[in-house]
DNA sequence: CTAATATCAGGACAACTGATATAT
DNA sequence: CATATATCAGTTTTCCTGATATTA
């Protein structure tokens, strides 16, 4: 309808960008209000998640595929260890790097926990999201996914 | 395929919230590091975005908005007033009310500055998504904000 | 010697909670 | 008096930068 479609779409993608900032700042918020003491952060449930589905990894692989410092991912893994979901074994041919792996505590924990577990986002998104939606959804995400990789 | 195709969305289902909480954090991290000093916080573009589109509003309107506290949507302002950005005036028929607005400065700023401005995330969704994917995202943007809502 | 990894220390930022003043 | 708004002050969380030790 415009004449200058050009312009459109620029002004739309310009919309997009600041309502894909509000909603990503709105989740942010929503997270942390929902997570009760005890809760993993977003960063180190995110962190299990890769763990289970790379294998096991350094904190500076994490860092890099978190898009995260390497010191910052530090202090995201320590709480992990010291609850016992994450172990780290030295590197045997590279003795700088300790390999962070999934405990079976934490294996087990996930097992159990997975549809149980008070996730707010997973509650979430299965109760107010169709499957069409929540494809949808995934596929937006690997679309931002290329937005913020390199 | 699955002999228990129920399990299988569930377990899709938490997938999907584990990805988006990890590029959520990503998008965030990755915002604060394109911030060149001057530029505004995410926050900040929102409210104006936000003003703009809704028109004048108070901050507790706005921290509502933006599902946060009137408190924390009162240091999000306050530069921005500082700047000369947005103004404020006493709202005639309720005392305890500022009216906040964008000035006729902040309305030149945005039109002149819009395409041109640095603004790393709208850049980048133009150069990196096609009008096609740019749709598909805006239309998830709307799902995940349907999330954060109440 | 240079590069990569890990860790310690201190700092910045954006949100929070709690308390207070004021107006409805 | 109860409710809503705004603001001040202090705290927390999460990530950052800078510096140092160690190993490749």
């Amino acid at each position: 309808m415009s004449e200058t479609p050009d312009a459109d779409r620029t002004s739309r993608a310009f919309a997009l960008a600041g309502d894909l900032r509000a909603v990503a700042g709105k989740l942010k918020r929503r997270l942390r209000e929902q997570a009760s003491p005890g809760d993993l952060t977003p960063s180190q449930a995110s962190v299990l998640l890769r763990l289970e589905k790379d294998g096991p990894a350094t904190a500076s692989y994490l860092a890099r595929a978190e898009g995260m410092r390497p010191q910052s991912m530090g202090s995201v893994v320590a709480p992990l260890e010291a609850a016992g979901l994450v172990g780290g074994a030295p590197d045997p041919s590279d003795g700088r790097q300790t390999i962070l792996s999934l405990t079976d505590t934490c294996r087990e924990w996930l097992r159990e926990g997975r549809a149980a577990r008070q996730d707010w986002l997973f509650r979430t998104i299965e109760a107010r999201l169709s499957p069409e939606e929540q494809d949808e959804l995934a596929r937006a995400v690997a679309l931002v996914a290329r937005l913020v990789d390199d």
